[in-house]
DNA sequence: GATGAATGAGGGTTCATTCAT
DNA sequence: TATGAATGAACCCTCATTCAT
């Protein structure tokens, strides 16, 4: 009767695996990283490793695809409906607060598209439909008078750029505010920061 | 008489060497670039290309410092006097028309810091110090009531962060834009756009 | 129950690669040792020797270390007390014995010291206690008449050398007595010749 | 009327060549030593030095020819006439200064024989019967009862090797007498040392 | 389920040498 | 005479992966 322990490890240590080769991918890309750093990081042997992925391909298209659905649970149910400034702040916040405590997720997903995209292409529909959908409540809120006109779909994507931003460039950020590691970025301070510029920014008049 | 041609021919080869190391940089990082890449890229062979540079790491270095200076000299000169209006539409229109010119440049620059900038920290102290130089001119606006208060070195990290964001991911923006692929990405729309996000963003009242 | 066998299989490649290396050491030493020519003297690819090491810089370190302390070991227990003649029929009989049978070890040993001993320097300490202690031992032989008068520093190293040198120089010695290799060359014969030699040299009066 | 200048230059670069080709060759062996560290040695870029030499391989023969004619001219006219200790006073003296004051030429000689000796066997068939000629004497010398029995060849060895080895083992010996150099080394006082001990080992009676 | 052994491919770099001029 | 350019071979080592058990 041990065999749901026994799932359980083996699912606890494709996690820890999926955790280390995204840290590993964040921090060197898909051919800079290497299976050993990635067992490494893991803290298990690069035999052992193998034994558990199929191969490096494998295991950095699951990493990916684990991101895009993390992302897409991460902004699920986030409601369009109270208008701009609720939608705004809650966003920016989840987004923000996401970022700055697992900064590999998100340069793992960088450097991806860095090098072209080669497999994140795929998986791009659904983001993009979700993106459409999104473009349609903010071009309501335009013409409701709600907000200045914008382009909807730049919108989002700028307010993506200014929280990603600072997962991809935290050391550079901490060090131009006089801090000795990304690790002391408030993430209020720089979600209050971002948000009121985009508040400010879309406002009418 | 022909030492000018030989020194000319060796420059040439060097330049092209650097782009070319720039782009693999960028697409792959510091450890998944492989000479052999850049030596295609370059249209040499890995042996010519060997003999042109010490090494991996000190073309690595070298390229980074190249960048440095190219964005150092990209916005000496522009004028802070005349206001945050002509400063801002100048300084924008300035990064993303050259950024989109060279996404690579700005991809090896991040990859660098997403890997903790190693190389890239000895070379920060300058550009903090124009950092701080530029904050002074900003609460300068504030006091004089031209801008809404506002963090003045964080503010500059966020308008880097939106011209910065269409070098990186380029292919996604020209994506969930519906065009086939990101060399159709207009500048000049871009520019207006975010432009427009920071003036508005930085409105007083 | 098959580990044993797989130590032991392990233990005896791993000696193998050491001979191998120390017989390649020594023909060529550290720089124009290859670690192809180590793997054919092995009798393996060369990818295999580098899965049963971890750098020739390091193989190279475990062969000396290993030289060292064999000749720790094979004048240990070399006793003294029973005055010079027996001291040295012993010392140099096994010294000249050992060397005899295996010339790649002393070759080795001369090559880094040739080299200006880089790795050696840090292993020489202990052997130059000895070489202390063993001093005061012939300094009591003087005081007690039963040799002349002598440097005990170098009597010891001249005692070596004359040794030493037919491991280095034995194709030349077997050339010059006329044989055809240097594994005709007789141990009992030069040990004698040595001794007689050393003996006489030292004889008081 | 420039010639002879240019000659005498030439032959002085080749000069310098030849002595940095002993200190390489010296150092790391035939296959260790690189030109690029020869030319180096010599002050000289890689592409010149190959400008003056033809290959790597005659470059080493010349170096081992050269020796052996130094070596040759060095004990030419030493007068055996005058009976054991004078010679051997001489010879001792004259072999240890020159080793002394060169000993990168000793040790390229061993590294060359270390390996087997493949270029230097051919030009052994002289120094043997130079030997031969000098055991004959030495025989004599037996004969006349002005030394004890002796295997003339192997005692011509022995010699060779006690002065050889301060030349190979020079930073070994000046460790153990506590030097902090070979440069300290004392030739006389080896030369001494050696003399005695060999004078006093072929003492009849 | 797990781990030592092994391997072919390719990594960056240095090598001795030849070719230009 | 002398020097930059270039090259094919070989250098040590790491790679992702497969094969044993």
């Amino acid at each position: 009767m041990n065999r749901p322990d026994l799932a359980a490890r083996r699912g606890e240590i494709l996690h820890q695996i999926r955790d280390a080769a995204i840290a590993e991918f964040a921090a060197h890309g898909f051919h800079g990283a290497s299976t050993q750093g990635i067992a490494a990081r893991a803290g298990i042997t690069k035999n052992r490793l193998h034994y558990y992925i199929s191969s490096k391909d494998d295991l950095y298209a699951d990493a990916l695809r684990h991101i895009v659905a993390l992302w897409d649970e991460l902004f699920h149910g986030i409601d369009m409906t109270r208008g701009p400034e609720a939608f705004l702040r809650d966003y920016i916040a989840r987004k923000l607060r996401h970022v700055l405590a697992h900064p590999e997720i998100a340069r793992m997903f960088t450097a991806e598209i860095m090098r072209g995209a080669p497999v994140l292409r795929r998986l791009w529909q659904p983001s993009r439909d979700a993106t459409l959908r999104a473009a349609t409540v903010i071009e309501a809120w335009v013409k409701a008078g709600l907000i200045r006109p914008v382009d909807p779909i730049l919108l989002q994507i700028h307010i993506w750029a200014l929280t990603q931003h600072h997962a991809l460039h935290g050391p550079e950020t901490a060090f131009m505010l006089g801090l000795t590691s990304e690790a002391e970025l408030d993430p209020d301070r720089l979600a209050e920061e971002i948000t009121r510029l985009v508040l400010s920014g879309l406002r009418n008049e």
